[in-house]
DNA sequence: CGCGTCCTTGACACCAGTCAAGCGTTGTGG
DNA sequence: CCACAACGCTTGACTGGTGTCAAGGACGCG
């Protein structure tokens, strides 16, 4: 099964076979979306709630000097916005980076999903602690580890992630980011980026070319970054916790 | 009503009088936690939940070198750990930064209290989802923010909250963080931290003494911040919704 | 009164931002 | 097929914001 949405809930939730046909069935509706594309903008409230199926998306808020911080990075499976509807608008701007494939399913739709299954209902809420759980290391990533440490974080977390739904092999990972973009997630300039992105590559910890990210030792790498990815969340299925 | 907890869930929810009598018992069980104690450690799965209902308390998370960040505060009426069930265990310390009155739930009162009022229910997501929305602007705030407006961010934004549960009026606020641990939520040494309030009193925008906070033009302070606080969510409860 | 904690200040070094220019690749149109 | 534009990557020079180290001062508490 290559649905990266069922791959992402799965680590959820102990999802049942209907479960899985259910959710499949859901994330086939695919529309592609050319890169550089606002999904949602700050202050809507949109009825359906969106997937991203392929390609990297990413929520960013703008400040008034032109900056922008981007805020997480979705990658395949990702809900851009599950639950807005308890806060009534949201609060930041979510784009494409990448040419995209993204669903949208109307909110009547979820709310029948996990009204009749609580493995999903239970998937959906673990989905959006996790993300929340990203945030919290994020914080800490920027504001306590140098430059080249902090990218680092960044790539080991993204090869986890994506090898979560099955889009990355043991040493490498789809990389379509541009360094401008990497610097925007990490709070540090463009040019920055680029001169911590050598000083990796010197060291022999990777390798960054034509979108791809391979790594050398991902081990060293690990130690290098001080990650831990426990924050993630993705091999514990097992303890129960119930939705309220 | 003079209940921090009960006046924080109101914004999240329409709550009716006989959820509110609910949360104030639930509530009034409260034990005294001195300062500098933890009250969770990371990898615990504690089967209550903790409640802030005076005092200031914290989330962070420690590096090997002995530095720590400050992930989020925790004001009077703050939930630590809602939900925790859901992940299976917390990926984070929480400690008291002040003398705390903390309330213990266990966790099949919240469940029970959560399935018998949906209007609670909500509330209780409101909440965290409000945290994941706070965590989105300190990251924002760390990775694109100049030091003096950062500083001066967080000031704004725990005025807000402090108002929100009536312990805050319209131009002052308990403050009783140390400026080192100022510095640690805001990514800044203890050092800078310092010179940095020293410039926001010369412009004659704060007094910070006496572990209190006075603003001297908050409209200004706000717009030095670039300070907005739609991503509190603290005056839309009627913007409806429901929890899956 | 003495100790500890927190605040304050200065000197100095360095990480990281900005400005600016050049290079490589890709894609497009004449 | 080549010229050109657009975009992203790379590099250098310079500046300035922040961190670190160190010392002293203010305040509160026992």
């Amino acid at each position: 099964m290559s649905n990266p949405f069922v791959r992402k809930l799965a680590h959820g939730a102990l999802l049942g076979s209907g479960d899985c046909e259910k959710l499949e069935k859901i994330s086939a509706r695919t529309r592609t979306v050319e890169a550089h594309t606002d999904l949602i903008r700050e202050g809507e409230n949109p009825s359906e709630v969106r997937l991203v199926m392929s390609g990297f998306a990413c929520r960013y808020k703008l400040l008034r000097d032109g900056s922008r911080q981007i805020i997480a990075f979705l990658l395949p499976g990702d809900f851009c916005d599950v639950h807005v509807a308890i806060l009534g608008h949201i609060d930041h701007n979510i784009a494409t980076l990448t040419c995209c494939d993204v669903v949208e399913i109307p909110g009547h739709e979820i709310l029948d999903l996990t009204r009749h299954s609580p493995a999903i209902a239970h998937a959906c809420w673990w989905s959006t602690l996790v993300d929340e759980s990203i945030l919290r290391e994020w914080l800490v990533n920027m504001g306590q580890r140098p430059a080249d440490k902090r990218v680092a974080h960044l790539f080991c977390e993204l090869h986890l992630r994506m090898q979560a739904v099955g889009l990355a092999t043991d040493t490498s990972c789809p990389f379509p980011l541009t360094q401008a973009q990497l610097g925007d997630s990490l709070g540090m300039s463009l040019v920055h980026a680029n001169r911590t992105i050598q000083n990796l590559r010197e060291r022999g910890l990777v390798t960054l070319a034509k979108k791809e990210l391979q790594f050398h030792d991902i081990a060293e790498l690990r130690r290098f970054a001080e990650f831990d990815g426990a924050y993630l969340y993705l091999d514990d299925v097992r303890s129960a916790g119930s939705a309220t």
